[in-house]
RNA sequence: GGAGGAUUCGCCUAGUGGCCUAGGGCGCACGCUUGGAAAGCGUGUUGGGGGAAACUCCUCAGGGGUUCGAAUCCCCUAUCCUCCGCCA
């Protein structure tokens, strides 16, 4: 959630914000309008309160005095001690409503306040999906006609090295499911501990946290608004899977006050992901590029909100680092504002170079969420200026699916065997190269 | 799943219907003292809402209730601990 005083002082600049994500922009006077009501409330409520605890003062004292007092002069302070009761109990109706309606106010607030997206970061580009700006292309991408290869797809590869089993994924768990077999598990915990390995090395604490989680946690890290529809959520229990560890790790700290002094604070997930993809019916039906359920080894920062800008930047150089170190070609993308998560103010996209498609395609994403979810999940941190929210980014190490897809392609040989890049090798006993069954 | 117990300001704790407007200790911060330190003494130390401010309200795990008035009594929920059962 955005500050109720940014709002108030300049609808403007969230109204902007919200145009630019085409997402309604009335949300804006409605949640202006409900502040109102919620602040006026309040003050009738908290002076109507003050009178009764004034009231209620000095009916102890009274009946002490009853209790002591003489019979002459009992009947008067008991008619005294009756009418402070009465009017006790007048107030006392008019409290509960007030409180009703401080009650009713707030929670008309906070339900608008939580369909507002976050402000985005003016830097990012305006427009829809393909509105992106390509911040830089890293590789050289090989030549395989020159090199007299005759391309294969990640799906025939995996097969040839007896890595993915799809058909039995299929048959398993539906479409969009998987087996990762042999040289292919393999390969995973390599990516995986390579990706740890990395961010060890920088400093992060490396976090297997839970991948089911409580709605707080979910909505805390606003998954639960236009990306709803893309959760798994487990009826009996209200829990959700997670989609990514991004929202373990970021509802970690929920309801705590970090020291300022103690930021930033990097911690590196693995976690299952569970995706629905609801909407995305009939696109990248083949292969592992898009499945319910994959795995992925996730950066996430709590940082001071000045340095939040800088730690994106860090966190993008640590997800190119990767992919520099598995000798993948890519480019950067600063992804436009139309099509920036709720909870984004700016994000950049690892786009990796898929030879049997002949484009880059995501495999990593790095996310700057200023103060937005740690409002939601109340975290803070204190500094010599007191109390105040902190910010939250977090970025993709390895998405380990689509890591393997670009990882196949591009180190593929005339005979389906596959490369291995220097920096995996001590990951997989030193092999150099994978070959078919 | 069953039976008990616990949950108060960072930590420990007092507190069984009205001077609790939540007390004390530890820790921490600042000051006094000192050549410097320790000790000692003093002051401060949960967060949040409203207000220009004075000030005011909320916050004793969370939610409801009883009452003129709730940390305190009642109900529900959550989490943790102990024991039993079941399972790995």
């Amino acid at each position: 959630m955005i500050d109720l005083r940014l709002l108030r002082d300049d609808p403007d600049r969230v109204r902007a914000s919200q145009r630019a994500r085409g997402e309604d922009e009335t949300v804006v006077d409605r949640l202006v309008a409900a502040d109102e009501a919620r602040r006026a409330a309040e003050v009738s409520f908290g002076a109507l309160r003050n009178e009764q605890k004034e009231l209620g003062r000095r009916v102890g004292p009274l009946q002490g005095r009853l209790k002591k007092a003489g019979d002459d002069e009992r009947p008067a302070l008991a008619a005294e001690l009756d009418a402070l009761l009465a009017g006790a109990a007048d107030l006392a109706e008019r409290v509960k409503a007030a409180e009703t309606a401080r009650d009713a106010a707030d929670a008309e607030t906070t339900a608008l306040l939580a369909e507002l997206s976050n402000l985005i970061d003016p830097a990012a580009p305006v427009g829809g999906e393909d509105d992106f700006t390509v911040v830089e292309e890293v590789g050289v991408r090989r030549d395989f006609a020159a090199e007299g290869i005759t391309v294969r797809d990640h799906v025939e590869i995996g097969e040839l090295l007896g890595a993915i089993d799809i058909e039995r994924g299929a048959k398993v768990s539906g479409s969009r499911f998987y087996y990762l077999t042999g040289i292919g598990a393999l390969l995973e915990l390599a990516l995986v501990n390579h990706a740890i390995a990395l961010a060890c090395g920088n400093g992060f604490t490396p976090m297997i946290p839970p991948a089911l989680v409580k709605p707080s946690a979910m909505e805390g890290t606003g998954f639960l608004g236009q990306a709803a529809e893309n959760v798994y959520r487990l009826e009996a229990d209200d829990m959700y899977l997670v989609g990514t560890a991004e929202v373990p790790l970021a509802a970690y700290h929920s309801d705590e006050i970090l020291e300022a002094s103690s930021l930033p604070r990097r911690y590196v997930g693995y976690s299952p992901c569970y995706r629905r993809e609801a909407g995305s019916g009939g696109r990248d039906t083949r292969g592992i590029f898009r499945v319910h359920w994959f795995d992925k080894v996730e950066m996430f920062s709590y940082a001071h909100p000045d340095d939040a800008v800088a730690e994106h930047a860090r966190l993008l150089g640590w997800e190119r680092e990767f992919f520099d170190s598995l000798e993948i070609p890519y480019r950067v993308i600063d992804v436009a504002s139309g099509d920036l998560g709720a909870s984004a103010a700016r994000k950049f996209d690892i786009e990796a170079w898929v030879p049997s498609q002949e484009r880059y395609r995501e495999v990593t994403s790095t996310s700057n969420c200023t103060e937005f979810q740690a409002r939601r999940l109340r975290i803070r941190m204190r500094d010599e200026d007191g109390v105040r929210p902190l910010a939250t980014l977090n970025g993709t190490l390895v998405a380990v699916t689509r890591a393997i897809v670009a990882l196949l392609e591009n180190h593929q040989q005339a005979d389906g065997s596959v490369r291995v890049p220097v920096a995996l090798r001590p990951y997989l006993g030193g092999r150099e190269l994978l070959t078919p069954l």
